[in-house]
DNA sequence: CGTGCAATTGCGAAATTGCGCAACTGCGTC
DNA sequence: GACGCAGTTGCGCAATTTCGCAATTGCACG
């Protein structure tokens, strides 16, 4: 493996790190969808999605099939599924975290 | 909060799309650690690291505190391992997939 | 075959990111 | 206070990424 394996980390990463791919790969989390379904529902302009929908492809994250005169994509393993979810449980717990903070500062304002 | 969920998850996953940030956060999985420990564990030079350091502490990723004259970094919440455990099963995954491609067209180019 | 729609590709401009170097801060020691 | 060490910050430049636009491919239909 010439690759280091924290590199090869790094680079799934940062191939994650777009919003429109983000998108994307939570859209597929409900199932394969055309590229309609997914130019509808994220706004960005054909081109754009398709080059995100190229660098996800590359990357095997998402696979596509061709039916008829569209293009349908999927999630190719549920482990990207896990990733995300993952990464909503971070962030959550960020969250909450911060409110808490808030929450704490608030109540130390009115009691003074 | 004015940013959408998607984007804060992209932003989320930009800031680990770096190699070095990596290896630092995998090395406090470990148990917090001063800074000249991970300096002498990633081939990279004091400002560098300081740099990605700051990326890190600026998303609330890991927690510094001063001892004495040494610095020491922590994992702020046990997620980001979490996170960590899911990109590293998504990438042992598509590894196996691939080992598994490569033996199949070996199989079948020495069956011809 | 020609036309139209879906999706992709190529490419140059613009924006981000990372890197190296110098300067700076904090802390301990003499 | 002056010095040295640990770590950080500021800043300009190089490299990478993204974006928008035009051109192209694949497919269906009249």
């Amino acid at each position: 493996m010439s690759v280091p394996l924290y590199e090869a980390k790094a680079e799934l990463f940062r191939l994650l790190g777009h919003p429109v791919r983000i998108r994307v790969l939570e859209l597929l989390q409900d199932g394969p969808k055309p590229v309609r379904d997914l130019l509808a529902a994220i706004e960005v302009e054909p081109a754009g999605l398709s080059q995100h929908l190229a660098v996800l492809r590359r990357s095997e994250l998402v696979t596509a099939r061709r039916d008829g005169s569209t293009v349908v994509y999927a999630l190719s393993g549920g482990d990207v599924a896990e990733l995300l979810r993952a990464a909503r449980h971070l962030l959550h717990a960020k969250l909450a975290g911060r409110h808490a903070l808030l929450d704490e500062l608030e109540a130390e304002a009115g009691s003074r």
